[in-house]
DNA sequence: TCAAAAGTGTTTCGGATACACCCATGC
DNA sequence: GCATGGGTGTATCCGAAACACTTTTGA
C-alpha cells in the first residue's frame, strides 16, 4: 500500500436505516432496542462488511430485521460527526427505506426487539438517530411530493381512499379527495381492477394496482403528486 | 472498547468535492491532477481527518484548492463499493459547491493543477469520478429548478441577462427572457441596482443583488425557478 | 444611423382549486 | 330505509407559455 494511504487514520462504518410503514391510519417507523443499549430505541443499524457496497449492506441489514427484500431503499446522507458515537468514531450512511407493513408482520423474526412508533410520537433515539429520522421524513415529504414512490407502503393492490390517507398522513394534513383522486388518476399509472375491496365500507372501494411498466418510465421524472 | 466495535473492520474515509463555476458561458466543473495519478483527471479530494466533522473536512479541502471559505456546500452521495479505489478500501463522502468563478481566479495557489471543464466536455476521470459528477449535475438541475441556488455561481452584483445565461447552461437549452425575467423578479428575491453594466453592451444591463434576509426565509421552500 | 442587446405587455391555455351531490351496500 | 363511505362533475382562477415590438447607446 502507498504511503499517502498508509499515514491515514481509518474509520468504522455503519449504517442506519429509516424503515417507514404505513398501517392505514398513519405514518410509521420501525425501531428497535440494541444490545449494548438496551434501554434506548435506535435506528436497525449495522457495520459495513468488507465484500459489500454500502447499498448492499443496508439491503442485507433491511433483511435481517424484516426478511424483506426487494424493498424501496434510497441512500439518505452520510453522518459523521466526530462525537455522534461516544465510544469510537463511526461513520454512519443512513438509508431510507419504504415497507408494505402487512409483509413485514409476516415475516419478522423474533431476533430484534422492535417496534412501530407514529412519526408524530417519537421516543428519545440512540446517538443522532433522531436527526436521522428528521430528515428522513423531510425527505419522503419532499420526494413523495414529486416522484410516485407512495406506492410502496401500500400493498400490491389497493384502493383510492387508501392511498389517500397515506398521502394525508405523510403530510399531516386532509386532502380533498375528487381533487386527490382527479390527479392521481391522471397520471395514469394505476390500473383500476374489478375487485372491491370488502368488510371496510359498505359499499366497498376498488382496488387499483401500479402500471408497472408506465411506473418505471417515470420514476425519475416529475409528477407533482400533492394536490390542494 | 467494547467487543463488538473491536471486531469491526475499519475502512479509510475520503471526501471528493465537484465544485461548479460558472464563467458566463457554460457551466464548469473544476478538476484537477493529483500526486499518485499524474495522469488522470479527478476531482479534488482528501481524508477525513480525526477531529473533524464530514461537513468541516469537505470545506477544509475545498478551501486548500479554491482558497474560499463561504462557498455553497451540499452533500451530495456517500460511494462504497468495495473496489472504488484499486489500492484499498475507501469509502468517499462527495460533496458538491457552487462557487463565483472570479472569486477563485483571484485565490487560486499554484500548488495544485487544476482546470475548468465543461460539462459538456469532460476528460475521463479517476475511479469512480465521473460517476460523481454525473450525480451532481442531475442534483444541481433537479435542486436549482426548485431553489434559488443560481444565485451562488455568480458574483454578488450581476444581471439578469447573466442569470438567464446560467439557467440555459445548467438546463442545456434557451429560455424566453421576457418569461425568464417575469419569473425570477416575481419571486421578489432581487433588489434592482441603480448601477448599469459597463462594456458589455451598449445599452448596459441593471445590476441585481440578492435580498439576502428573503432568500434566507425561501432557501428552505419550494420555488419551481424555471420557465418553459 | 444602425447594430446589438435590454427591457417590457398581452393573449391564450391548462392545470389547480374549491365546492356538492348521487351511488352502492350492509345493517 | 338509512347511515356510511365511495365515487364523480363543474365553475373559477391563476400561473405557464407563446409570442413581438420599443428603447438605449456605442460605434
Amino acid at each position: 500500500m502507498l504511503d499517502q494511504y498508509k499515514q491515514q487514520q481509518p474509520y468504522l462504518v455503519a449504517l442506519d436505516s429509516i424503515i417507514f410503514g404505513f398501517d392505514g391510519e398513519s405514518l410509521k417507523v420501525l425501531l428497535v432496542k440494541r444490545g449494548l443499549e438496551e434501554k434506548t430505541w435506535s435506528l436497525m443499524g449495522g457495520w459495513l462488511q468488507p465484500e459489500e457496497s454500502l447499498e448492499q449492506a443496508a439491503s442485507r441489514i433491511l433483511f435481517d430485521l424484516t426478511g424483506l427484500t426487494n424493498v424501496y431503499l434510497e441512500q439518505l446522507h452520510a453522518f459523521g460527526n466526530p462525537d455522534r458515537d461516544p465510544i469510537v468514531r463511526t461513520v454512519s450512511v443512513a438509508y431510507f427505506s419504504l415497507v408494505k407493513i402487512t409483509d413485514y408482520e409476516s415475516k419478522i423474526s423474533g431476533a430484534f426487539q422492535a417496534q412501530w412508533f407514529s412519526i408524530y410520537d417519537l421516543p428519545p433515539l440512540l446517538f443522532d438517530h433522531g436527526d436521522m429520522v428528521d430528515l428522513a421524513i423531510k425527505r419522503l415529504r419532499y420526494k413523495a411530493a414529486q416522484h410516485p414512490i407512495g406506492f410502496e407502503l401500500l400493498n400490491d393492490k389497493f384502493t383510492i381512499p387508501q392511498l389517500k390517507k397515506l398521502y394525508d398522513a405523510i403530510y399531516n394534513t386532509e386532502f380533498d379527495k375528487r381533487n386527490f383522486s382527479r390527479k392521481i388518476l391522471s397520471t395514469n399509472l394505476l390500473i383500476k381492477l374489478t375487485e372491491k375491496q370488502k368488510g371496510f365500507s359498505k359499499r366497498g372501494a376498488f382496488y387499483y394496482t401500479v402500471d408497472a411498466e408506465k411506473y418505471h418510465l417515470v420514476s425519475d421524472s416529475f409528477l407533482n403528486f400533492i394536490p390542494n
